[in-house]
RNA sequence: GCGGGUGUAGCUCAAUGGUAGAGCAGAAGCCUUCCAAGCUUAUGACGGGGGUUCGAUUCCCCUCACCCGCUCCA
């Protein structure tokens, strides 16, 4: 395996239809992708591993999928107000910036006093709703999906009859007007999250803070990350988010370096209790706003009938990252000998954007072709996922371009196909490149066999 | 937003003050073709705008985007 580079990984998912710049035909937009054909296959795969491992398979969590428009009161008592949009001031001489309640009059890098007046810098994005954009009714794309995990809490515990400890999932995306995005799909504007919030008893949020970091990290290898690529790194006490008490984040080795992949927050009653009311009969232990807009109780009723307000903790994953992640685990460079070399995405195949190639050996032969369509129409019932019927009509590049793109098995059909019973079509392990004859009538069973575990 | 760098076909690169070449990919076709074979055909770019100039891809300015630092945290 050789050194991967951003570049490579950028070349890749535009050359084969993975991520793409947005608004690449005018210029671009600054911090904004979409992702392609085949990117939308493997985010979606990625998505749905994490809700299969969130909900299905657990019996403790449920799901939501809120609202983008959020709401001014909001984020107004989440603290999002007041701590996503800082006064930032310059320095004339050295050209730093900072936040102006940080200074006081005085560069800090410096000393220089010369100095911009304060301007604010806005983190979140505010929309106008409605038809008259005269700044009287706005509200906010949301900077995180927690925040109406918290507002719906009330509504999702009514429904389900849950009791503690129990979760909410979500995801979907989420909006900031970072200063300076970066790093390809690493830092965007808008970006995907798929978060857990986790409702624990007070008193037991440390014991819950080390089992989802537990979790999450044998999570990550399930998606293919190595564990020595994995680094968990707990965040300084002067360091932590307004809304937490501790922190964990499970970093990746990007190819722009150890970098945040997900955090886990023990945010505390920080959210429940801001946005409660009856604030003052919860026993909130964490520094609240003074709520007089809430009309429900965010808490839940104890054994002793005593209102709770719980805590959270909050595994939150960057989905962008995440693609970004298995993408740069999984991207290989194999020298096959004799100066020829290949490209190989090795992902886990329940990642993988296509499951299984159809490939013919001759496209103009239409004895081929007319089998090739046939057995790609029966795999579709099996619900593996995609299964592409592959045309380029020479088998060495689309072996090649299915190694490229990550699809764990190519099927060709050849001469052999068509003129010997029972029929039968070569199968090609994408790892291994070797290949062995399958009935064609023992397919289904095959793929069920090879996919399900 | 600040400082520094970059910007030529889908990708990787080349050349030039006189309107740009290649390899690979992509499209159509031929071929009983199993690891990027060959041949034929068609297609494709100077990020955008302005200026200097007889003429600008080349020089200057602005802008947009990307990369590296500051910052940030999913």
């Amino acid at each position: 395996m050789v050194a991967k580079t951003m570049d490579q990984l950028v070349s890749l998912c535009k050359r084969r239809g993975f991520i793409f710049q947005n608004a690449d035909i005018y210029g671009g937009l600054q911090g904004v992708y979409d992702y392609g054909p085949l990117g939308v296959e493997l985010k979606n795969n990625l998505k749905q591993a994490w809700w299969r491992s969130m909900i299905y398979e657990r019996d403790d969590v449920e799901g939501l999928d809120a609202a983008i428009l959020t709401n001014q009161k909001v984020l107004h008592y989440s603290g999002h107000e007041d701590t996503f949009s800082d006064p930032m001031v310059d320095c004339k001489k050295c050209k730093g910036r900072f936040r102006a309640d940080h200074i006081d009059g005085k560069c800090p890098n410096c000393g220089s006093t010369d100095l911009t007046e304060p301007r604010p810098f806005n983190l979140m994005f505010k929309t106008a709703i409605g038809p008259v954009d005269d700044g009287s009714s706005f509200g906010y794309l949301r900077p995180e999906t927690a925040q109406a995990i918290f507002t719906q809490f009330k509504n999702v515990v009514d429904s389900t009859s849950r009791k503690l400890p129990f979760g909410i999932a979500q995801i979907g995306k989420s909006f900031r007007n970072e200063i300076t995005p970066r790093n390809f799909i690493f830092r965007v504007r808008e970006f995907e999250q798929a978060e857990l919030e986790y409702f624990v008893m007070p008193g037991e949020d440390e014991k819950w803070h080390e089992y989802w970091k537990e979790t999450r990290i044998k999570w990550w290898e399930e998606q293919g990350l190595k564990r020595e690529n994995i680094n968990i790194y707990t965040t300084p006490k002067d360091d932590l988010a307004h809304y937490a008490k501790a922190c964990y984040d499970i970093e990746y080795q990007f190819p722009h370096g150890m970098e945040e992949l997900e955090g886990i927050a023990n945010r505390t009653d920080y959210d429940l209790g801001n946005h409660t009311k009856a604030q003052d009969e919860m026993n909130l232990t964490s520094h609240c706003h003074a709520n007089s807009d809430s009309t429900q109780k965010l808490c839940i009723m104890d054994d002793n009938n005593k209102w709770v307000v719980p805590f959270v903790i909050e595994p939150s994953m960057g989905v962008d990252r995440g693609v970004l992640a298995v993408m740069t685990e999984a991207y290989t460079e194999e020298d096959l000998g004799n100066g020829n070399s290949r490209i190989v995405l090795k992902l886990k195949k329940h990642l993988a954007p296509i499951k299984v190639a159809v490939i013919p050996l001759k496209k103009n032969n239409e004895q081929i072709m007319a089998k090739c369509h046939e057995i790609k129409q029966n795999l579709l019932k099996l619900g593996i996922g995609r299964v592409a019927l592959e045309n380029t009509g020479n088998i060495g590049k689309a072996y090649r371009r299915h190694d490229e793109i990550g699809t764990p098995l190519c099927l060709t059909v050849d001469f052999e196909t068509i003129e010997n019973q029972p029929e039968s079509v070569t199968v090609r392990d994408r790892d291994t490149m070797e290949q062995h004859r399958v009935n064609i009538a023992d397919l289904p069973m095959y793929l069920r066999d090879y996919f399900n575990n």
